[in-house]
DNA sequence: CATGTTCCCTAACAATTGTTAGACAAATAT
DNA sequence: ATATTTGTCTAACAATTGTTAGGGAACATG
């Protein structure tokens, strides 16, 4: 087991685990060494401390984050194509590392103060991808005129909420579960009453 | 401040502030205790423990988003009616007591395993409550037949993200949130074809 | 006045925490 | 073969954790 590469890796994916499962302040140490079969003592060779580890899987989801949302916003389609390959992506970046996003959406809170602050920009900067996105429909017309931060809120927080369901053997693809998502936050509940154009690629 | 009448209420209130501020397991008891201008040991007279403070707070708020989502069902209403009024419900309890439903809603992990289980089944009761609701509209044709899974965990995460921006010297009342809320479920993003029929009482 | 209850205190405990120092073995480079 | 780097170990540290024991002041009740 030692002396594989990318043993940093290992131990932030290890962590990354355990943070979720526990929680970042209930997670020891110790915890993730025994998950690794080392001694805790081991773990600081590559890391400077449990800090450090939070703050490296934070910014660097952080990071894919916000180059998803870039990368949506730079190509250009109308409001809705964008809207759902926004949520697309991000669908795909939780279900490919649930671990890691998790850390990122619920733990970040730990994090000390310095980098907290740092951090927060960064989350606001992805929900500005977002809410640009709302705006840019509600001009063109093609979304009805809500108040943006309301649905971006909306959008967002059932977004993440995938990431307490998803189990990577279910039925459902993340392209599937973008489609639903995107369908109902698009075409609401209540039923319509005339025939439904729905989305023309 | 000591001898006031329930002091056992207090140091509930005092942990749930706490609790949802740092987490459950970051919160000390000492920090409890300071906050009160009280020494540690002094809570021992009125809890058995720190989890059973996690236990109360947990249990005493599922009770009451069950009961809120029983009165729904309860008094006849369609289905749109009820789910607007089961989302209200759920608004009022969220702003109306911030601190515990924040416990309720993120710090139940914490519990003690046997505890975890029974609170499960709550909280499994009041995602059933919000899932027979749309069942319901479905049947009576007046929802979108969506798979209602993903409709009830949708408008669930939408209306529990309330809790991280609400603030109760904002300028939206607990109503007009719901009201907006509920738009957004029903109506959805995309505009419409012909006018919206609206929510007729 | 005596008695009991309520509430809080000081002091201490065993356990667990993140972290450091220093040694030893294996792999790699010279 | 020798030297160096890399990865781990044991042992220990100071601090913090939840919790208990025992005592004392304030108060109400008899």
């Amino acid at each position: 087991m030692p002396n594989t590469p990318n043993r940093k890796a290992q131990i932030l994916q290890t962590a990354a685990t355990l943070f979720r499962e526990r929680g970042y302040q209930a997670a020891s140490m110790r915890d993730i060494a025994t998950a690794m079969h080392i001694e805790a003592a081991s773990l600081y060779h590559h890391i400077k401390s449990k800090e450090e580890i939070l703050e490296i899987i934070c910014f660097d989801m952080a990071e894919q984050f916000i180059a998803a949302i870039a990368e949506v916003n730079d190509i250009y389609f109308n409001a809705e194509e964008k809207l759902r390959m926004a949520i697309l992506n991000h669908v795909k970046l939780i279900t490919q590392n649930q671990e890691r996003s998790a850390v990122f959406l619920h733990e970040w809170r730990s994090l000390p103060a310095a980098a907290l602050n740092e951090f927060l920009v960064l989350r606001n900067q992805y929900e500005s991808g977002f809410n640009q996105i709302v705006k840019e429909g509600i001009e063109e017309d093609i979304f009805d005129s809500i108040e943006p931060k309301f649905a971006v809120l909306s959008i967002l927080s059932s977004v993440n909420w995938i990431n307490e369901w998803y189990k990577p053997d279910g039925k459902m693809s993340p392209g599937e579960i973008a489609k639903n998502i995107s369908d109902f936050i698009l075409g609401g509940l209540r039923k319509k009453l005339v025939t439904d154009p729905g989305y023309q690629p």
